[in-house]
DNA sequence: TCTGGGGTCCTAACGCAA
DNA sequence: TCTGTTGCGTTAGGACCC
């Protein structure tokens, strides 16, 4: 989808169309998470912060995001993609694989069922998107980023829409472009590839293979080694199952007290647990996540053996955890996640210590103890210490971004 | 006023068991 | 009984993606 949180937002509020608009958080901490192609113009960038968008586009538009609504759009799209083929693949709320081998004698070649997904889409959305045809995912995928309009200083470039690399003629396409379009290479890896002089994709296609593997590892060397060759075997795989589910935040003022620390993961754990229930998983491991006011980061991680859901059991895992370390120096995140998920196989271990075997009793004492024992925080750190998952993911504070920072307080 | 939040995947180190 | 090997699970950290 093109720029779609901005998308998003200019269809509920089309008076902001040609703007430069941003989503993200505007407080001095936040950071963009979209922008339109107008901000782009300026050099406002995803993941840039808020405060250097700022300074490169004074008049952007501010949107805190709606990262709900995002959602809902999302699954509608994710249906058109449905009425093309089963063979979906999400990578992210805006962008997916989709599979149309067997799709082609019902609607014809590769770039005639991309125009038609964009047709669909536009209708059922009135939302564009960009699609990238070509004859396995990685190519595909860096054909939709040539399919996409572009900004300049002068102005918005629409773009093609839809955008083809022919079998055949991948590496005509692949060799001159440069390295950092290949999936999988980020700052650091460029600067191993620019200490081999190796600049463009062609680079490492005629680059020595075995020292490619020694320099970036067995992994990531055969895998961009294949890359470069324009191979990439991997399957267009619909129904994957999330590795993980966590929630972090950024505060407003960096945390220097404990009981503070242990409100604000609780209010997490709640909505982290809240989400595994949802997703009918257990966690066998909970990790914590610290960055401290100097942006060194750590993490700490329990595992048990019975996957827990809920937010007492995670609080239980994740407390002795934190007390050992030394926050005295400033907190600026805290993070938890819930990792390897497992279907617990009874409802009954929502309460985490009952088994199938558990009375009737020991029933009512486990649910007894995880109502006393959120009662017990609110007791020694107040109400505010304890909030709903419900304040994180839907009735956010007015003023309080998803993108932006949050008081600990 | 520098630097979010949701994730995935990989690697190294280490303890434990066979 | 001691030593070494191998495999596995766990933990911590880090690179990378949108």
């Amino acid at each position: 989808m093109d720029m779609f949180y901005v998308a998003v937002e200019l269809r509920r509020n089309p008076q902001l169309r040609g703007l430069p608009v941003v989503v993200g958080g505007d407080g001095s901490r936040g950071v963009v998470a979209a922008a339109s192609y107008e901000a782009r113009r300026f050099g406002v960038f995803s993941a840039m912060s808020s405060a250097q968008a700022k300074r490169l586009c004074p008049q952007a538009i501010f949107l805190p995001g709606d990262h709900d609504l995002y959602s809902e759009v999302s699954a509608e799209v994710f249906e058109v993609f449905q009425t093309i083929t089963p063979l979906v693949e999400g990578l992210s709320l805006d962008e997916a694989f989709l599979d149309v081998t067997g799709a082609r004698r019902l609607l014809g070649e590769g770039t005639k069922i991309a125009e038609e997904i964009r047709v669909r889409v536009k209708q059922a959305t009135q939302l564009t998107c960009s699609v990238g045809v070509a004859p396995n995912k990685f190519l595909a995928k860096l054909a939709s980023v040539f399919a996409k309009p572009r900004a300049n200083r002068d102005g918005v470039e629409p773009g093609h829409g839809v955008y083809e690399v022919q079998f055949g003629r991948e590496l005509e396409f692949l060799h001159p472009l440069a390295v950092e379009s290949l999936w999988g290479v980020g700052p650091v890896t460029l600067e191993k590839l620019a200490a081999l002089s190796i600049k463009t994709v062609g680079d490492v296609a005629k680059f020595d293979r075995k020292i490619l593997l020694t320099v970036l590892g067995d992994s990531l060397g055969e895998h961009l080694f294949e890359l470069s060759q324009g191979i990439d075997d991997r399957s267009v795989e619909p129904d994957r199952d999330a590795k993980s589910i966590g929630h972090e935040e950024t505060f407003s003022t960096d945390i220097k007290d404990l009981a503070v620390a242990h409100g604000q993961l609780l209010r997490l754990a709640d909505a982290v647990s809240a989400r595994c229930r949802n997703a009918g998983v257990g966690a066998r491991t909970i990790s914590l996540k610290i960055k401290f006011a100097d942006f060194q980061v750590i993490t700490r991680a329990a595992s048990v053996e019975f996957p827990v859901t809920t937010t007492q059991a995670m609080m239980r895992l994740v407390e002795p955890l934190l007390r050992e370390i030394d926050i005295s120096g400033g907190v600026r995140l805290l993070g938890i996640s819930a990792r390897n998920l497992v279907e617990p196989e009874m409802q009954l271990s929502l309460f985490d210590d009952v088994t199938d075997k558990s009375t009737a009793n020991e029933l009512d004492a486990a649910w007894s103890s995880t109502t006393s024992a959120i009662d017990d925080i609110r007791d020694k750190f107040g109400d505010a210490a304890i909030k709903p998952a419900s304040a994180l993911s839907h009735k956010r504070k007015p003023g309080s971004s998803k993108w932006g920072p949050s008081d600990p307080h």
